[in-house]
Formats: structure tokens, C-alpha cells, sequence
DNA sequence: ATTGAGAGTTTTTTT
DNA sequence: AACTCTCAAT
């Protein structure tokens, strides 16, 4: 029986996938084949006659929701499990019992920025002097007290600390301020369920036997909140199934506790635990470096990871003199890889530390012409344009989310200053008012002038006006809400180049909300546009069909895999990152994020470094990663670009044991360059020009680029043969001129 | 009330 | 470098 299924499947994949009853904790190393063996079993279970609607599938991201849903479907299809993540979960539970925890079903969520005004607003109505503090800093507090499980009522500061006795303070003002909105933050969503589960066993009860199978994914990034939404759902159906990697647990900055993962076996005696050891993903070599970096980790559960998989080539590092060097270099390869047909370009993925890493590479991409994505940039929905759009959306769905309205009160400008904003205020304050009600009644409030209350009272009849659409499809509703509030008018009135790239940023939320109503049909609602749009994240949205190459964090790179990989700026600083130096705890989550990124490589992977980096508009001498020396040496292929110094004192230091191989290494090939540029810091290369500095190689030529040469002007490169010194280049000018071969090492060409 | 210049900063990572 | 915020001028 079920041949199909389990006959594809080794022993204890299959050990893990027809467990039906009872706890079970799958300890599933990277590439071990987690997803299969999850969707397996769900398969599996709805063939043994379980209902679909008695399965309920946790996951982090919403990527990882799609991913099992679609491989589900494939399995069985027609099922109608629940898959999605934890805050969808919470939020769709939340809108059913809503009354319960003092909200409307109608309530807003708010995203970080939001929540973040709201905590402003608090602050400074409560006129609190946050001396040194900054708000963000509050914010988190309050946020690692709600991940907690701590009420604004059961919030004690630790003695003597001046910014938990602010958060005592403001902690329970913020709350109330929510409430009163009618909205939730991100960790309300989580907080709201677990504290209705724990008040209301009824209604526990009827979750529990509703969802009698439980899994969740990602276990090892779960908080005290998660742990305890999962838990309380199965008490009197203990099905509990958990998946995850403590190496992999790199959210622990948002209160993910390992603790959860790590005593699992305590908190379910009876629990089945699967172990899955075998990679199926990377070569031989890519697993060992893996697996040495992450044994220097103390706390963590011993893992044999192994493979049967081909030896493959040495996992490259490579030393560049600059970030500039590095992208181009990278791009060198990469387009050489394409162009020799030997990859496309959706093979590679580039993965950094933090965001802001991303730039020199997109400059060096596009000048080699290399179709690229950036997973996560600025994420689309965060946009100011965006957001205002949406907070009108937000009013019209939750009249008394008074963010929205004080986000949109005067954007854009309608005569309605911070002085009349701050008067409605107070009044609002004063009669117990949303602010949307409040401007309803401005004519009552005394100093404001006929012009001021007319205006209040233009923008209520326009909130009416927009209301009533609110029922109809989301897209009409926006092109309402476009012309209605004046939103396009600003927009195409103005000459800026930014304002008309917002205008094209609108469109594209056009057209999402077409294809959200396409999707949900007849219960198309605002609400759930909403919903979607405050709970996606652009992650969600990667494109794996186009043929691009994938640029991200490694933390968005969990999860994924790529055949060749490029960790760069493996620098002391950046990762680890420095904010983690002098913590032990946050240092050995820095050492899982590389070993994520080295584990998502299939074949081939280079971890790079630069001598120098621009950061902060400052061009800084780097230190290479401590991990560096952590890898092993015999799996590795060192190298140093060209231009590379080659500082053997700083990386003698800072990588012990073989910064002899590196030196020499150095000494040999680069004697001439040594002499003169060891003490010299290279000068600035503006980033904006296509200017490059230093010699140039033919071998920085590439299938398709587009060059310039004095006599000729610019051309494109239509083939390419040979080698270094003979390596030759036929350029077509267009034109009269037509196509012309140079020998590259001596001709004047460059890249335009 | 709106705009612009100048000052001051910089969240690592994301639901 | 790029971004936000503040404050002064229009």
C-alpha cells in the first residue's frame, strides 16, 4: 500500500512520514529532503481517510506555505489543507473570535512603520520624556515583552533599568492605543491567540479537535508565543509533528528560542524523533566546509551530515582589492558561465550579510549586461506611495485606525496643518473619538476657522463617498481611492523623476489588486487585500521562472537552493556582523547564518572578501572573517584577484593556520604590484561611473558588451575566441562600419 | 502651510 | 552615501 509514496522514500524518511499518532520531532539537516518528507506525510495521512480540514500546517514565511501547498497538490489533489504561516493562522483565527480579545473583525494590522507611528503618537500625547532612548528602542522591548508572552499588566522592568521602566510605562499606553484603533502589531497577532487560547478553553477545545494534526515548520525559529499557539492546540489531539535545524535557527534576534527545538524531548516525553542526515543537495566538499564551520558551534545537538553525492571542486576564496573588483568579478564569471553555455544565469544566487551590500553588485550586473533580481530590496509594500495608498484602504476598512488617518489626513496636501491635526486631536482625546469621527464633528470644535472645518468636512464626504465602494472589487475601489483623494493628480502635476516612478509603482499595486480579485472571486473583499498585503512579504514574491540571477540576504536565503553560490564581503564586521561581537550566543547565530548560505550550494561555491569596502561613504581596510580560519583548508581553493595586495600581516593574524599558503602565494605572483601599493590606500572610484580603475584584463571582456573604441565609437561584442594575450573580439559598430576583430590585449577597447 | 536646506543618523537580519 | 528629521524661510 502506498507504494507510490513510500517506495521513493529511504528508511528514515519513511520512518518520519507514516508516524500518525502521537508527537514527532524530525531533526532535519539542510538538503535533507524536509519539505518531501512533510509533504509526504500530509499526503499520507489524508490517504489514511484523515480529513483535510483536520490538518493544519505551520510554516515561517508564506514562500515556504506555497512551496508545500503546491507540492501537496501535486500529491493529492483537491486537498483543501491549511497551510500558511503563524500570523495568517493568528490573523484569520483572531477575525472569527475577535470580541474575545477586544477587537472587531475588522481590525487593522499594523506593519513595523505603522506600529511605530502609533508608538509615537502614544509618546508624545503622554508627553514622555524618553531622555536618551529611541523610540525603536522602546519598540523592541515592547515587541520581545509581546514575543514573551508578556501582558502590559505583567510587564516588570528589570531594577534599575531606566529604559524597562519607560516600557512599563508606555507599554500598557501603546496597548490601549491599539485597542482603541481597532489594530494589532505583528506580535498581537501571535500574542492575541495565545492569550485566547490560554483564557477561553472552549474555545481551545474546539481548535484542538478541529486541527487534530499539527505540524510546524521551521521549528528551531519559533518563539515563546508560536511554542505556545502550537502547543495549545494539541492537548487533547497530542499530534504534534515538528520539523527543523538547530544550525539553522538564525532568528533569534526576534525572539526565536532554540530552547523550543532543543527540548522538544522534554516537553513531549513520548516523542518519536527522526533524525534526516543525508544531503541530497551539495558536493562532498561543500557539505565538509559546512559541517566544520558549524562544529565550532558549542551549543547544538551533534549532527553526522553526509552525502553521497560527487566530491566536486574546492569551494573557492577569493581575496579582491575592492568591492568593485569583487562584483566585477563575479560578473566576469558569471557571464562567461552564460556564455559558454555552461550555465544560465537563473544557476546563481549572491548572498551578503545586510542589504545594503547589494549595490555594487546590481552597478556591476547591469554593465555586464546580466539579468539579475534582488530578493527583498525595498520591499515593494513598504514604499511611501504605497502605504499611503493602502492607509486609505485601512480607514475605510477600520474607521478608527487613526494611523491611517493621521497618514493620510493631509497627503496630499489638502490645507490641513499640524496645528488643526494636533486641536482634532485633543478633542478626540477628550470625547473618547476616533479621529474619523472627531473631523466629522470638526465644526464643533471651537478656533477652528469656516476654511479649516470645510476642509475636515471635504475629507470626511470623501471617506463617505469612497466607503461606499468599499464592497465592490479592490481594484475599482483604488482607482476611486486614486482620483477621489487627489493621490494622481500630485502625482502627474509633478516633473520629478521620482514622482512619476510612484506613479509607475501605483499601477503595479493596480494590477496586484486585479489579480487579487481575479484570485479570490466572489469573496474578494477588502479585508483580505488587506491582510495579504500587511502579511506578504517580498520574499514571497521571488521569481523562479524567469531566467535571472538571484541577489539576497542570507537570511532570505534559508530554505532555497542554487547550483552555484557567491557569499560575499566575508568580512570581520559584516558577518560575523559587529553587533554580535561581544556575545557569545549572537556569535554562534552569525556562524549558522554562513552555514546557511554555504548549504544552499548544489555544486559550486565561492566565499569572497575585499580589502577594501565602502561603507558608510567611508573606504575602510576590512579584516577577513574569523570563520574564515574555521574552515578547512583542504577543501579550499585560495586565491587573490590580480589586484589584490595581498596584506599578509592582517591576514596572517587573522586567519592562523594557512595565511602562509596565502602569502606566498602573493609573493610569487604578484611581486611587481607589491612594492607600490601596499601603504597607499587606493583612491575612490565613484561609484556611479562606469570607470574603472586599475589594468585592464581581456578576460574582463564578455559575450554581448557593449564597448567603446576611440576611432570607432561604440560597439557590441558579437563573439569571442582565445585567451588572455590572444584572446580576440569581434565588435560590431553597426552602421557603416560595420564589424571589426581585435586582438584584446592591444587594442584600445573598453567597456562602455 | 509648504518647501528647502542643513544637520544628524544609520535596523543586520523579517513575520 | 543615503536617508530622515528639524528648523527656518517663503
Amino acid at each position: 500500500m502506498h507504494e507510490d509514496l513510500l517506495g521513493k522514500l529511504t528508511p528514515a524518511q519513511r520512518e518520519a512520514v507514516t508516524h500518525v499518532e502521537g508527537p514527532l520531532l524530525i531533526l532535519a539537516g539542510p538538503g535533507s529532503g524536509k519539505t518531501r518528507v512533510v509533504t509526504f506525510r500530509i499526503a499520507y495521512l489524508l490517504r489514511l481517510g484523515i480529513p483535510d480540514k483536520n490538518i493544519l500546517g505551520l510554516t515561517f514565511t508564506n514562500k515556504a506555505a506555497d512551496e508545500m501547498r503546491s507540492r501537496v497538490e501535486a500529491l493529492v489533489p483537491g486537498a483543501r489543507v491549511w497551510l500558511g504561516t503563524f500570523h495568517r493562522f493568528a490573523a484569520q483565527t483572531l477575525r472569527q473570535y475577535a470580541q474575545f480579545v477586544g477587537l472587531e473583525p475588522n481590525f487593522t494590522i499594523y506593519d513595523k512603520e505603522n506600529s511605530l507611528r502609533a508608538l509615537k503618537a502614544v509618546i508624545n500625547d503622554a508627553n514622555i520624556d524618553l531622555g536618551s532612548y529611541s523610540v525603536e528602542s522602546v519598540a523592541h522591548a515592547i515587541s520581545t515583552a509581546k514575543s514573551a508572552l508578556i501582558l502590559p499588566t505583567d510587564y516588570l522592568p528589570r531594577e534599575g533599568s531606566p529604559l524597562g521602566e519607560l516600557v512599563r510605562r508606555i507599554y500598557p499606553l501603546y496597548q490601549q492605543r491599539l485597542i482603541q484603533s481597532n489594530a494589532v502589531d505583528f506580535d498581537d497577532l501571535l500574542m492575541h491567540l495565545a492569550i485566547l487560547l490560554r483564557q477561553h478553553p472552549e474555545i481551545r477545545k474546539r481548535l484542538d479537535d478541529r486541527y487534530r494534526f499539527v505540524m510546524v515548520d521551521e521549528y528551531q525559529d519559533t518563539n515563546l508565543v508560536q511554542y505556545a499557539i502550537a502547543r495549545a492546540i494539541s492537548v487533547d489531539h497530542p499530534n504534534l509533528a515538528v520539523t527543523g535545524d538547530p544550525d539553522q535557527s538564525i532568528y533569534g534576534w526576534r525572539g526565536a528560542n532554540l530552547n523550543n527545538i532543543l527540548e522538544f524531548e522534554k516537553d513531549f516525553p513520548n516523542v518519536r524523533v527522526v533524525r534526516l542526515e543525508q544531503n541530497y543537495r551539495s558536493t562532498k566538499r561543500i557539505l565538509a566546509v559546512a559541517a566544520r564551520l558549524i562544529a565550532h558551534n558549542v551549543k547544538r545537538k551533534e549532527k553526522d551530515l553526509f552525502t553521497e553525492n560527487a566530491e566536486g571542486r574546492p569551494v573557492r576564496l577569493m581575496t579582491y582589492a575592492n568591492q568593485e573588483d569583487e562584483a566585477r568579478d563575479i560578473a566576469r564569471q558569471i557571464a562567461q558561465a552564460v556564455a559558454t553555455g555552461q550555465r544560465r544565469y537563473r544557476d546563481f544566487a549572491l548572498f551578503y550579510r545586510i542589504n545594503a551590500l547589494s549595490r555594487s553588485f546590481e552597478i556591476a550586473f547591469r554593465e555586464f549586461g546580466i539579468p539579475y533580481q534582488i530578493v527583498n530590496g525595498v520591499e515593494f509594500f513598504q514604499r511611501k506611495e504605497i502605504k499611503d495608498i493602502i492607509a486609505y484602504l485601512q480607514l475605510i476598512n477600520n474607521p478608527r485606525d487613526d494611523v491611517a488617518f493621521l497618514r493620510i489626513i493631509n497627503t496630499p496636501p489638502r490645507s490641513i496643518g499640524e496645528t488643526s491635526v494636533k486641536r482634532l486631536r485633543q478633542f478626540a482625546a477628550e470625547q473618547r473619538l476616533s479621529l474619523l469621527e472627531a473631523a466629522r464633528l470638526a465644526d464643533r470644535i471651537g478656533e477652528f476657522s469656516t476654511r479649516t472645518v470645510g476642509a475636515f468636512r471635504g475629507f470626511v464626504n470623501m471617506m463617505d463617498r469612497l466607503a461606499a465602494a468599499a464592497d465592490g472589487p479592490v481594484e475599482e475601489l483604488l482607482g476611486l481611492v486614486m482620483t477621489e483623494s487627489g493621490y494622481r493628480a500630485m502625482l502627474e502635476k509633478s516633473s520629478r523623476e521620482e514622482d512619476l516612478e510612484r506613479l509607475a509603482n501605483i499601477e503595479e499595486l493596480l494590477t496586484a489588486a486585479r489579480q487579487f480579485d481575479e484570485r479570490h472571486q466572489e469573496e474578494a473583499n477588502l479585508e483580505r487585500f488587506l491582510e495579504e498585503t500587511a502579511l506578504v512579504s517580498d520574499t514571497d514574491k521571488m521569481d523562479d521562472r524567469s531566467d535571472r540571477v538571484t541577489l539576497m540576504t542570507l537570511h532570505a536565503s534559508k530554505g532555497l537552493e542554487f547550483p552555484v553560490v557567491y557569499l560575499v564581503a566575508v568580512e570581520q564586521g559584516i558577518l560575523p556582523h559587529e553587533r554580535s561581537r561581544n556575545n557569545d550566543d549572537e556569535l554562534e547565530e552569525e556562524r549558522r547564518l554562513m552555514f546557511v548560505g554555504i548549504t544552499r550550494a548544489k555544486e559550486e561555491l565561492q566565499i569572497s572578501l575585499a580589502e577594501y569596502r565602502d561603507f558608510r561613504g567611508q573606504r575602510q581596510l576590512t579584516i577577513p572573517s574569523q570563520f574564515l580560519m574555521e574552515l578547512p583548508r583542504s577543501e579550499l581553493e585560495i586565491v587573490q584577484s590580480p589586484r589584490a595586495v595581498g596584506r599578509v600581516s592582517t591576514f596572517e593574524t587573522a586567519t592562523g593556520s594557512w595565511a602562509r599558503v596565502v602569502s606566498s602565494r602573493f609573493e610569487n605572483g604578484n611581486r611587481s604590484q607589491s612594492g607600490s601599493s601596499t601603504s597607499a590606500i587606493p583612491p575612490r572610484t565613484p561609484s556611479t561611473s562606469a570607470s574603472r580603475r586599475g589594468p585592464l584584463t581581456p578576460d574582463d571582456f564578455v559575450l554581448d558588451m557593449r564597448v567603446v573604441h576611440p576611432r570607432y565609437g561604440v560597439g557590441r561584442i558579437v563573439a569571442l575566441s582565445g585567451s588572455g594575450e590572444s584572446r580576440k573580439a569581434t565588435v560590431d559598430f553597426g552602421g557603416s562600419i560595420g564589424r571589426m576583430k581585435f586582438v584584446l590585449s592591444q587594442s584600445p577597447l573598453k567597456p562602455k
